[in-house]
Formats: C-alpha cells, structure tokens, sequence
DNA sequence: GCAAAAGTGTTGGGCCTACACCCATGA
DNA sequence: TCATGGGTGTAGGCCCAACACTTTTGC
C-alpha cells in the first residue's frame, strides 16, 4: 500500500518544514511550585507539551515565539532552544497512531520527525491558555504531577528542566517567572522549586542583593496574616549586564 | 522557471532528510593551541567545516558519529549536540552558489536548511584527515588563524567554542583531547588553549590533582631540553562519575 | 654554565555555610 | 494572644587568587 506523502502545509496553509517540528516547555511559577502547560488531546485523556511545525517562512526561534504567543498569549517571553531530538525511535509510533487516529490522519503521519526542543518562562498570572487544532484543554501542572505525556515527552521535559537547572547556576533567571514587584521569599521559592531543593533564606537574601539584580522597593505587601514582607523589583540594566557578560551567578 | 525538486538522497544512495543538516565543529589540540578541522572545496580557495546529512536510517547523534568517522577515522570520540541554527537567512544563498557552482548542482540546492551543529574534542595525534566529495583538503587550522568560512559557519564555530568553554568550566574535560599519559604543563596549556586565558601552575596543578581526575604515573618525559616533567594519566573512573553526577568542576 | 621549562608552598581575603531568635500582622 | 511567616547577624572554615624561586635537563 503506497504511502500518501504529507502534506507540507500548515494549517493555515503556510509552507512547513517537512519530518521536522518543534515542541515547546513553558514553566510558570505559582502558589510555590514550578508549573508545566500541558496540552490534552481532542477526545482523549492523553497530554503533551506544545508544539508545532516550522514555516519555511520563520525563523525557528520566531517558530518557537510563535507557537508560545498562540498557547499563551504573551508576547515577550523568555526563551531558551536547549536540544534536538532526533532518535531513529524517539517514541511508539503505532501506539501513538492507535490512540489519535481519530485527530490525526495517519496517512498523512511522519514515520519519523525531529524536534527541536524550547523552553519558556513565563508570567504565570499574564497566561490565558490556549488550546491548538488537536486539543480541547491547556492547563497548567505541577511538575512533579505531570503524568505520562504522548511521544517522548517526558523526556524532553526532564531534559529542559535539567537545562533550566544548569542555566539558573550560572545566569540570573526569574524575570520572566515573576511578577514585576515580588517579594524576597517568593523568589526564594522560586530558587527551590527548579533546583528541587531547600535554601537558607539569610544566605539567599544576602547572595541576592549582593549581586546588585534586585532593588528594594519602599513598598510592602499588606494584607497577609504576618509580618509583610519588602517587595523587590529586578535591576534590569544589572541583570542584562550579568547575562550579557555571561558572568557567574552562582546560587 | 520551475525548480527541481532536490534529491532525497545522499552519495551513497541513503534516503536523508529535506532540508537538514549536522555540521561538525572538530577540535584538536597540538603545539599548544587549539585546532579546528577544515575542508577546502574542490577547485577553490573555500573553507568549511566537515558536515552532512541526516540519514532517515540513523539516529542525529549516530550521523555526527558518521561524519566524524569519515573526517578524522577515529571511532571513539567525545561528542555534544550545541545548537541547531534554523535563521531564514542563514547565508547567502546567491554567494555561495556562485561561489560553488561547478560543484554543488544550483537546482539541486534547497533554499534553506536547518542545520544542526556538534562538537568533537579529539586526539590530535590520532587523526587522519579526509576529504569528502566536495572537497579536496581537509586540514588542521590554529583557532586564531580560521579564515572566512563559506555559509554562516564563522557563526556556528564561534558558537560551539562558547559551549566548549561553558561545558569546561563545570565538567572535566580533555579526556579525548589529551594522549594517554600527558604532563600537566600539556594539561593546562590545553585548558588556557580553549579558555583563550593563561592559568597560574601552582594552582591548576593543586586543583586538578585535588579532584582526583587524573593519577600521577612514576614517569617522566625524557628527552625535552630541561627538566623532565612528570607524566599523568587520567582516571576513568572517577573522570566518569564526575560526569554523571552531573558534579561541579570549576576551573 | 646556560637556557628553558618544570615543580612547588604560603598567606590573606572573601565567600560560603551553618545556625536561631525576634518581629509584624491579621485573625 | 496566638499562629504564621518574614526578617536578620555572626563565626568558622574552605577555597581561591596572588605571588617567585629552585630544580632539572640537554646543549
């Protein structure tokens, strides 16, 4: 039986790259833990990340900016290319026809495809989610409650937060992950919930302003049943400066 | 003027993926330097880095393993996945075809590819340089002496240096750039060699015999016009769990 | 003996870690 | 007044950077 060959047009019938897509892993940072948008599939109770095909129009980080804009609905994001996928047998390919065949066309299926993998951070508060043509749901989860993805999507997941680990060891991170005023545990908490670990909150503090990316506001955030805590905002001139020099920012 | 559709087939009659590419930054390092590995194409004075396409038969990582065989002949080498560059205009397209013509067919050009770039760090020594079908050198270049490369790969190996030097600074490296049994003079040259700054003896000697990567041999290297340095090897072991655990080696 | 490169130790300072109590607030 | 979480200082140790002279070897 002859193969039909895909189509290489999107669906808006833009030109696309054949065999080749792009998935996207966008953490948000809420009530204490980091959060993964996933996807879930028209009909089933399957997930996955985000993704898409890449126009022969863009390029592949506009691709990746996007698909988060259409997800999301943010525009200015904070975004990372951090690996191809490109195993022979990067997942099941006859499982994953069985369970979406009635969303996608299997005669119109790559046996094969590379992904290049993206991660964003982003405004948890500023998100509208927002599902694709296949999906009926996109929501946020918690990391540690993802459950098993479609593809090899979890694999890709555990290899960006590894990268988001590493990038966080030695580059100021978190501007995209708060909220403009914040307050010092609440990045604190963000600290441990991508590094998976707990933090002095003296030494953090000190590390912090000793490093000269945040400025202490003379603002404090009422309305808590304790002591209110000082609100911060990022110095983003320091913090371009840091990251531009690709200089330590070691946690 | 309708365009040909470009063959999906590479020389050796593989089927490969439309529009993809792997390149390959190849380092050595010998006389105290750093070296890049270059191709000359046939009938030019052009230079390029060594690369290829993508078999649909064959995992990306096990391509890049394909082109560094056919490149150097060395088997077992130290490979990192870096980047993978997608920009619409990543060269220009008329120069190169220009440049190019009377070996690359114009028609059979894709207007745009994506390519994916690996690094190697490999055994000078050991290394036994080989054209492939475009070219007719393939030599050793001083990383300070690298001309104008064909494509945007100036870009690509200025890249693949920058992740070397990242990867350097939080995990051991040298392994496969390194002989068997080195002195520490040959070490360290070999890290000021890619960090592109000078280290102080005492303390890269303190330093790397504190980690515990390499084991002091009861050798010397004779036959040099002053003192016989002491000879080391490196320990697998502990060079290996180092890795893995992902451990800090800061330099 | 001379030129060239190898080998080696100490000190001071800064940074990092570990650690616990009081304070402000709303309920 | 109580419960909750925020805010803060110090001491010890480790690591890091800075620094220069002596040794060995071949010629």
């Amino acid at each position: 039986m002859p193969k039909k060959r895909p189509s290489n047009k999107d669906f808006d019938n833009e030109e696309v790259f054949p065999q080749l897509s792009l998935d996207c892993v966008i953490f948000g940072f809420n009530d204490g833990t980091l959060k993964v948008l996933l996807l879930k599939w028209k009909g089933t109770e399957y997930w996955s990340l985000p993704g898409g095909l890449i126009r022969q129009s863009e390029d592949i980080d506009n691709a990746a900016i996007r698909i988060l804009q259409e997800r999301t609905g943010l525009g200015q994001i904070f975004l990372r290319q951090f690996h191809t996928f490109g195993k022979i047998e990067r997942y099941d390919n006859q499982k994953i026809i069985s369970k979406l065949s009635h969303v996608i066309d299997p005669e119109s299926w790559y046996d094969r495809a590379i992904s290049i993998g993206y991660y964003a951070l982003v405004d948890y508060a500023e998100v509208f989610p927002n599902p694709d043509q296949f999906t009926d749901e996109c929501q946020w989860w918690i990391l540690e409650e993802v459950p098993e993805l479609l593809f090899d999507h979890n694999e890709i997941l555990k290899k960006a937060l590894h990268s988001l680990r590493l990038e966080l060891s030695y580059q100021p991170v978190g501007y995209n992950l708060l909220s403009e005023k914040f307050t010092m545990p609440e990045m604190m908490r963000m600290y441990e919930a991508i590094l998976g670990s707990k933090i002095d909150p003296r030494n953090f503090q000190k590390k912090i302003l000793n490093s000269g990316i945040v400025i202490k506001l003379n603002e404090v955030k009422k309305g808590l049943a304790h002591k209110s805590p000082n609100l911060y905002m990022f110095d983003k001139v320091k913090y371009q400066q840091i990251l531009e020099g690709g200089g330590l920012f070691i946690i």
